[in-house]
DNA sequence: GCGCTGACTCAAGTAATCCGGAGCCAGCAA
DNA sequence: TTGCTGGCTCCGGATTACTTGAGTCAGCGC
């Protein structure tokens, strides 16, 4: 088997995940609407206040995350105004939120001031805090720096 | 206890960890370098030729990265050759694997092609597949839709 | 010393992103 | 029908990110 930490010019990320993940989220404005939306944020203007980026800004990612089908447009319609579109969070959305949480973890850990982060999250139900950790298939926790990179079935050799 | 999802306009995130995460690998590149680092790149031309951008981008984000504490330059000397620099991960930096590692999974699951994607994580040791999970600190398993922002210690409340 | 190599930098141009402000438009209220 | 509100868009300019290509510079081999 290749040993990809080794032969690393041997092989292309032509077509890696982080990559792919990238063009869809690869902003920064992207990745806070995708933190808004799960704090429970849906509707345009709530996202540019929310954030504190222009609207034009907001119109564009919005578009962009609705078309990558990780937020979906749905009708709502309070008494007394018109029927408006809310952007919610489809499960392909959803299941993005493990990169919000490590996001958030590793600034919580690295990158806070004194006082703290202003958010957490808890565990519904129980309440208590959650995290995220790494685990095998063998049902390990695994710690950083025990991993290592193996070949994906879309390996590319070069040459 | 304030509720967070409810009244998300009564609390700001100008102290967000996710903005402040995004402050130093807000970039596409800065996130790529970070990537390349995991997959043992070390040295500077070889994560502009690995990554596929200009060297003065690749120079800049390694500065970035540097000054933030999640690399740091070591001396290296082959032989036949004057001594440089590398660029190796502290624990600031591998810490940041969890969130690579999200990003990668995030991928895999929603925007592979058919080829699949070309790099996995294994464990180790017992070689199986790394991929990261959530849990509360009462050790239970945490599903997506499962979790709950509550305030944290610098919630700052608005007015 | 001299040339060579390779790591890195500077400069200039292009593209993407973002902001502020103005404006459009749907449809509810009156 | 008219006015009004709010969601969204368009435009022009500023800033940032990135590319290409040329250049600098340290130090090893000779």
């Amino acid at each position: 088997m290749v040993d990809l930490l080794k032969d690393r010019d041997a092989w292309s990320t032509d077509n890696c995940s982080v990559t792919r993940t990238l063009e869809v989220v690869g902003t920064r404005s992207a990745l806070l609407v995708m933190r808004e939306a799960f704090l429970g944020t849906s509707r345009f203007h709530d996202f540019a206040r929310r954030i504190g980026i222009g609207e034009p800004a907001v119109a564009a990612r919005l578009k962009e995350l609705t078309a990558a089908g990780l937020l979906e447009r749905t009708p709502y319609r309070e008494p007394g105004r018109r029927t408006r579109d809310e952007y919610r969070l489809t499960p392909k959305g959803c299941d993005f939120y493990r990169v919000i949480l490590a996001l958030r973890e590793w600034g919580d850990t690295w990158a806070t001031d004194e006082q703290g982060p202003p958010w957490r999250s808890a565990h519904r139900g129980c309440g208590a805090e959650v995290h995220t950790v790494m685990r095998c298939a063998e049902g390990h926790d695994v710690q950083v720096g025990e991993t290592t990179p193996v070949p994906g079935p879309g390996l590319v050799l070069r040459g």
